[in-house]
RNA sequence: GGGCGCGUAGCUCAGCCGGUAGAGCAAUGCCCUUUUAAGGCAUGGGUCGCAGGUUCGAAUCCUGCCGCGCUCACCA
C-alpha cells in the first residue's frame, strides 16, 4: 500500500483530495455504520472520502445540515405547468424559481454543469455556470456529488437541444449523500437489496414510488367511500388477550407491569362486532393484522386489512356494496375498472356470483366422470365419494381426511376444482357451516352459512357474512371449536371468548360484516406479482455478521 | 419444511472445460462555459456469501451452512 510517500504529490490548494495515508487514518476512526452493518451496500472509501468534502462545504460557509429550504415550486408542479412554453415565452417575462431536490445526475462541463435534481418523484435539469453563481457558488457546485440535496434559486430557460432547465444564480447546500447512490442506468434491481433498503429503491426506481402512491389512493377512496356511506372508522386493540375472529396462529407478546401475556390480533372482528352491540351501527377499521404463519408470495406476516360491518343488513346486501366499492376504488386509483393483472384483463364493475358448490360443478374437469349435483353435498360419504372421483383424475391429489366433516371437506373440493379459475371478479357464496363459526346459518340449510368470498385475479381478496349474533350458538360453535383444537386441529380456535359472547346477550342487532385484504387488492391494482411489491418494508431475517466478521470486529 | 435457481468492486454484470479476477456506471486527478447514458486522458477500488474438503493450485469441482427469489406444502 502507497502510504505517507503519496502525500507531498498532493497539491495543497485542493484539500478534498483523500490519500491512501488519510484514508488509512480514517479507519482508526471507523463510522458506527461500518461496525453495526455488514459491507452489504457500503463503501468505505466513498464514505470517509465525502466526510470530508462535507467539512469542505462547511468551510466554504454552507452548513453541513441546515434546517429548511424555502421553495417556490414543486418539481412536478414546473414540469406540468411550463413543458409547453418556447425558449421565447420563458424568457419573457423569465419564471424565477426555488426548487430543492436531491442531485440524480451530474455532468461537470469545465467552468460549467448539468445536474439533474429530483424531488416529488420527477426530475429536472439545472444548469451551473461560473459566471452566474460566483466563485464561492462554484467552488460548492465542485464539491457536490450524485445522491446530495441541494436548493436552487434561479430562472427557467430552454437549452440548445431544448430541455427545459433551471438556470441557477445561487445555489444551497441541504444535505450530504454519504453512501454512493446505485448506478444511473440499471438502477437497483437486486430483489434483496430492494425490500431491505427500500429507501434507496425509492429513490431509484419511480415505478414503486408509483405502487406506493397508488397503494395510498386506494385507502384513500376506500375511507371516502365509507364516510358517503354512513360509517364511522374506529380502531380497535391490536394487542389482544385472546386472539380471536379468525383461525390462524397469533404472535405472542408481554406486558410487563401487567405481567401479561398478549396477542397481536389476527383479526378485529369480535372488537368490531362488539361496538354493533353498542350502537355503532355502521363501523370500519383499516389496519394491521399479524399472522405467525407462512411467507410466501400472497402472505406477509403483518399484513392490512379493511374490515366493515353494517346493522339491519344480511351478506346480500354487503354482496352489491362490495360490487360497488371495488369498482369505484378500481376506478379512482386506475382510471378504469378494466385492469391488466397475471396476463387478464380483469373488470371491477363486471362480477359474477357463484355459490361454492355451484362453482365445483361449474369447473368440474371433463375426466372426473358427471358433475356433481346438489345431492352429493349432503353427506360426509357422498362427498368423499366425489373426492375419490376427483382424485382419480387429477393430480396433484387433493388431500382427503374422511374424518373431517363434510363441510370441510367441499371446502378443500373447491380450492382444488374451482379456486384457481376465478380470474374475474367472483362472489362465492354460501360456505359450510364447519368451517364458519361466526357466520348466520341458513334458514333453509342448517349445514350452510350465508357467506362469501371475493376472488380475484385469482387471489383470495375478501370475506363476508351474516354475523351471528344468538349468543347461545355463537357459545355452542365457540366451544366445539375449542374441541376441535384439542383434537388437533391447528386452525380451530383455542380459546372461548365469553366477552364476546356476553356481549352478543345485549342482543346484536342482524348485522353484515366484511374483511377485504388491502395488499391484495393494491397487487391488483399496481400490477404487482408479489405481496412484497406493495409492502414497503417487508419481513426479513435481519441483516447478520458472520461468526468471522465479528471476530474482527471484537479485536 | 421439500424442490429449483441465484450470491464476484458501491451498483449492473462477465469470468465458472481448475492456473490466485475483468467491463460499464459510480469514485479520484487533469482538460472542457448549453450537456443529457456528455466527452477525452490518467488512477484507485475485490475476505469472488461463510466454513470445510479435493488438488501442486479453487471464484471455478464437492459437502455443509447463511441470505434472497421462484415453486410446492402450510396458510380461510
Amino acid at each position: 500500500m502507497a502510504a505517507a510517500g503519496d502525500a507531498p504529490r498532493q497539491p495543497a490548494t485542493q484539500t478534498w483530495q483523500i490519500t491512501n495515508y488519510q484514508l488509512q487514518i480514517a479507519r482508526y476512526n471507523r463510522c458506527f455504520l461500518f461496525k453495526a452493518l455488514t459491507p452489504m451496500a457500503l463503501d468505505e472509501n466513498i464514505y470517509q472520502l465525502r466526510r470530508q468534502k462535507l467539512a469542505q462545504i462547511e468551510a466554504l460557509g454552507q452548513r453541513a445540515y441546515p434546517h429548511k429550504y424555502q421553495t417556490t415550486h414543486e418539481i412536478p408542479q414546473i414540469l406540468a405547468d411550463y413543458k409547453d412554453r418556447t425558449a421565447e415565452q420563458l424568457g419573457d417575462p423569465k419564471v424565477e424559481v426555488r426548487i430543492a431536490g436531491r442531485i440524480m445526475a451530474i455532468r461537470l462541463m469545465g467552468k460549467a454543469g448539468f445536474a439533474h435534481l429530483q424531488q416529488g418523484g420527477q426530475r429536472l435539469q439545472i444548469y451551473v455556470k461560473k459566471d452566474d453563481v460566483g466563485e464561492p457558488g462554484f467552488q460548492l457546485w465542485k464539491l457536490l456529488d450524485i445522491g446530495d440535496h441541494i436548493g436552487v434559486r434561479g430562472y427557467l430557460f430552454r437549452t440548445r437541444t431544448g430541455a427545459l432547465t433551471v438556470h441557477v444564480q445561487e445555489l444551497t447546500f441541504l444535505s450530504k449523500d454519504l453512501l454512493p447512490l446505485p448506478e444511473k442506468w440499471h438502477g437497483l434491481t437486486d430483489v434483496e437489496l430492494r425490500y431491505r433498503q427500500r429507501y434507496v429503491d425509492l429513490v431509484m426506481n419511480a415505478e414503486v414510488r408509483d405502487v406506493f402512491v397508488r397503494r395510498s389512493k386506494v385507502v384513500q377512496s376506500i375511507r371516502r367511500f365509507f364516510d358517503a356511506h354512513g360509517y364511522i372508522e374506529v380502531e380497535t386493540p391490536m394487542m389482544q388477550p385472546i386472539a380471536g375472529g379468525a383461525a390462524a396462529r397469533p404472535f405472542i407478546t408481554h406486558h410487563n407491569t401487567l405481567d401479561l401475556d398478549l396477542y397481536l390480533r389476527i383479526a378485529p372482528e369480535l372488537y368490531l362486532k362488539r361496538l354493533v352491540v353498542g350502537g355503532l351501527d355502521r363501523v370500519y377499521e383499516i389496519n394491521r393484522n399479524f399472522r405467525n404463519e407462512g411467507i410466501s408470495t400472497q402472505h406477509n406476516p403483518e399484513f392490512t386489512m379493511l374490515e366493515f360491518y353494517q346493522a339491519y343488513s344480511d351478506y346480500r346486501d354487503l354482496m352489491d356494496l362490495t360490487e360497488e366499492l371495488l369498482a369505484q376504488v378500481a376506478h379512482e386509483v386506475t382510471g378504469s375498472t378494466v385492469v391488466r393483472y397475471g396476463g387478464h384483463e380483469i373488470d371491477f364493475a363486471n362480477w359474477q356470483r357463484l355459490s361454492m358448490r355451484e362453482a365445483i360443478q361449474k369447473y368440474w374437469p371433463e375426466n372426473a366422470g358427471p358433475k356433481p349435483q346438489m345431492r352429493d353435498f349432503a353427506s360426509a360419504e357422498c362427498v368423499g365419494a366425489l373426492v375419490r372421483r376427483f382424485n382419480a383424475a387429477h393430480h396433484p391429489h387433493m388431500p382427503y381426511d374422511p374424518t373431517d366433516p363434510a363441510g370441510k371437506t367441499i371446502a378443500a373440493l373447491f380450492e382444488a376444482v374451482a379456486e384457481e379459475h376465478l380470474i374475474q371478479p367472483t362472489i362465492l357464496y354460501d360456505f359450510p357451516a364447519a368451517i364458519s363459526p361466526l357466520s348466520k346459518k341458513k334458514q333453509d340449510e342448517p349445514e350452510w352459512v350465508e357467506r362469501f368470498e371475493i376472488f380475484i385475479g385469482g387471489l383470495e381478496c375478501g370475506n363476508a357474512f351474516s354475523e351471528l349474533n344468538d349468543p347461545e350458538e355463537q357459545l355452542r360453535r365457540f366451544e366445539d371449536q375449542v374441541r376441535q383444537r384439542q383434537r388437533g386441529d391447528e386452525e380451530a380456535m383455542a380459546e372461548v371468548d365469553y366477552d364476546y359472547v356476553r356481549a352478543l346477550s345485549y342482543g346484536m342487532p342482524p348485522t353484515a360484516g366484511e374483511g377485504i385484504g388491502i395488499d391484495r387488492l393494491t397487487m391488483l391494482l399496481t400490477g404487482s406479482p408479489s405481496i412484497r411489491d406493495v409492502i414497503l418494508f417487508p419481513l426479513l431475517r435481519p441483516e447478520r455478521k458472520t461468526a468471522a466478521e465479528e471476530d474482527t470486529e471484537a479485536e
